[in-house]
DNA sequence: CATCAGGCGAGAC
DNA sequence: GTCTCGCCTGAT
């Protein structure tokens, strides 16, 4: 990976040289859902930790629309520039044939390091729920709940709600929202964190068992949710979410058990190349 | 019209 | 500890 700074008019540009990385495939993985094309255009934008940025691609080249300090401070972490997914790849049994076409189909993938706030609270809208409609019911909550904010080029956008902002908010205000049942869930959630029940600066520290036993004590947080809190905000890789999609694909691909042994420590990425294969690979192009 | 979407809490046992 | 059941809502 190399970096290049350039200046196009007063917007500074940032191109990065990477393989392994595709935006429409990050975006598309369902792990993040502040992150949207523009006008469906091949332009991305998106927003995490209170900050606003639009990218595009063009091959290997990656351009983002910020700063060198930006880049180096918030972007370059947060898409987990440091770590080589080829090499990931390249160590799966070349005789798996269905997780060899897996991490094929979805190479350009890459585990972001996210909020943890933002992703208790995404996750918890995730259950029994789809991608469009998570996004909608985030996209609400940021609204109307989250503070407005205008970038240095004078785009305007919502930053996601702090624990205070949703905790003051009434179960009937998030039902307007959307959210349907999870109204309870994020209602009570908001509220422990922000009362201090549980310390998100402590769990940021944490190794993965005593964070996932942490999170927890979290109401509309089971075991598939937190395993994705702690894969997608703590990259905890070893977190192996199993949901509906990865449930199916063990039944069906891996009945005398998924080979944890062999990938220790980052079986969590293979997961998500599953469960992006699996959702996606009857319905693309 | 039934079923399902990146499950979970509550209650029964 | 394990099992079952009901659940908001919209897409198919």
């Amino acid at each position: 990976m190399y970096r290049q700074s350039t200046i196009t008019g007063i917007t500074q540009m940032i191109k990065v040289n990477s393989r392994n990385f595709s935006i429409e495939q990050i975006c598309r993985s369902g792990q993040c859902f502040r992150m949207t094309a523009v006008n469906d255009t091949k332009r991305y934008s998106l927003v995490a930790f209170g900050k606003y940025l639009e990218l595009s691609q063009d091959g290997d080249d990656i351009f983002l629309e910020c700063t060198q300090e930006e880049f180096d401070d918030t972007w370059s972490s947060y898409f987990d520039m440091d770590t080589d997914y080829g090499h990931i790849i390249e160590s799966i049994d070349a005789q798996d044939k269905y997780l060899v076409s897996a991490a094929g189909f979805g190479s350009g993938i890459r585990i972001l390091r996210q909020d943890l706030w933002e992703m208790i609270i995404s996750f918890i809208v995730s259950q029994q729920n789809n991608i469009k409609r998570i996004r909608r019911c985030i996209n609400f909550l940021c609204e109307r709940y989250g503070e407005k904010k205008v970038n240095s080029s004078g785009v305007e956008y919502y930053d996601f709600p702090t624990p205070k902002a949703l905790a003051e908010a009434s179960i009937d205000d998030l039902y307007a929202c959307n959210l349907g049942y999870r109204s309870r869930y994020i209602y009570e959630t908001a509220n422990s964190v922000y009362r201090g029940d549980i310390d998100l600066a402590a769990v940021l520290k944490m190794d993965y068992a005593s964070a996932r036993k942490e999170l927890l004590k979290l109401c509309g947080v089971g075991a598939k949710v937190a395993d994705c809190i702690c894969l997608f905000a703590l990259h905890k890789t070893e977190a192996f979410p199993i949901d509906t999609h990865i449930n199916k694909v063990l039944a069906m691909q891996y009945p005398s058990g998924f080979p944890f042994e062999r990938y220790s420590g980052y079986s969590g990425i293979l997961q998500q190349y599953i469960f992006y294969y699996d959702l996606n690979k009857m319905s693309q192009r």
